[in-house]
DNA sequence: ACGGAGATGTCAGTGGATGACATCGACGCT
DNA sequence: AGCGTCGATGTCATCCACTGACATCTCCGT
């Protein structure tokens, strides 16, 4: 037995995401925050950076398995390709689980702050995956990044803003796809 | 006559740049900004909404010089056209001014939570544009905003990081060339 | 039993941000 | 000239995000 309950950080997580959609980010504080997972706010602040990076707690597993599953293509494998592969892994991770990630995505898109935090995640995912594309010694890796992580904050939105039976991974390919818009002349 | 020195607005951008500069953003205070520019604090905050807005304030006449550029051109040129034109608008806007970019691209790059700003400032870019080629019925209006914004962040970074005598616009269009990578199948 | 290691708590302080209210000079009106 | 309003700024008080320094407690190995 430990003097504390196990878990802390999953609590505070778990806090955060019930306080945030009850009363909204910017209303609630640190503290209720760390009240509400039986702890204090320093120790909130020992285990996130931050109030907002409580809400990100999975992003970085998530860079790892898109980053991941284009490196897991073989390094011949035209841009396009590898691409899908990462975003198929991608949904493959996200597609099964539309409750929590709406109920996320709602409190993330409801303040500023938040978005903003979002978007740095998502440059993080394209940082790491031109640096990947750039060892294989890939053509155009940092706009062939970029673009992958356009395709899917496109893809996804779409998702989250579509009906509840809605397939992401379909979404992905559909957005991949278009990207033919800026083909030839 | 006024009763203060003109400009307060110029003078707070001025001074937070400087200094941000000479110590770094984390370790300048709002209040040393104001004093430099020979305001108070609450003035400062009355000017911008935050400590990092205030070296933001051209974003928003830039995102009209780029989304206006691609409004006025006809309904039915190719949305990679369109894009084009808000590019080389861009390059007109930004390409002459290299040097004072370069020094508030620094200071952006130095910090997180400056680079957070940034990459929200051009999701609204992102958005605008988006809203405009709904507005005239454009294919994927919303893939084809968010490319267009990963082109424009790939060429501006290679400009910066490239040679002083760089052609921004050059990059442009090479960056959206380089779209040819996801062409066919 | 002892002592270190980890996780948490306590306390004090800095600085970002905001609301309420006061002040001052410019300007127009009578 | 005198007056009143308006806009820009200053002053003051307050909240809260975040941090550093140090204390405390439990577990675990020796």
């Amino acid at each position: 037995m430990s003097r504390w309950e196990p878990d802390g950080r999953r609590r505070l997580q778990e806090a955060a995401l019930e306080l945030y959609a009850e009363q909204g980010f910017s209303r609630t504080t640190a503290a209720a925050v760390a009240e509400r997972a039986g702890l204090t706010e320093r120790t909130f602040f020992r285990y996130f950076a931050d109030k907002k990076e409580v809400l990100f707690g999975n992003e970085e597993r998530l860079q790892a398995v898109f980053v991941d599953a284009v490196s897991a293509t073989p390094d011949t494998t035209p841009p396009r390709d590898a691409v899908a592969a990462g975003l198929e892994a991608l949904a493959a991770e996200l597609g099964p689980h539309r409750e929590s990630v709406l109920r996320r995505t709602a409190v993330i898109t409801s303040e500023a702050d938040l978005r903003e935090r979002e978007l740095m995640k998502l440059a993080s995912w394209s940082a790491a995956l031109a640096t990947v594309l750039r060892e294989r010694g890939a053509d155009a890796p940092d706009l062939v990044a970029e673009v992958a992580v356009a395709v899917f904050r496109v893809a996804f939105r779409r998702w989250v803003d579509g009906p509840a039976d809605g397939d992401l991974a379909a979404h992905l390919r559909g957005a991949l796809a278009e990207l033919a818009v800026f083909d030839g002349t």
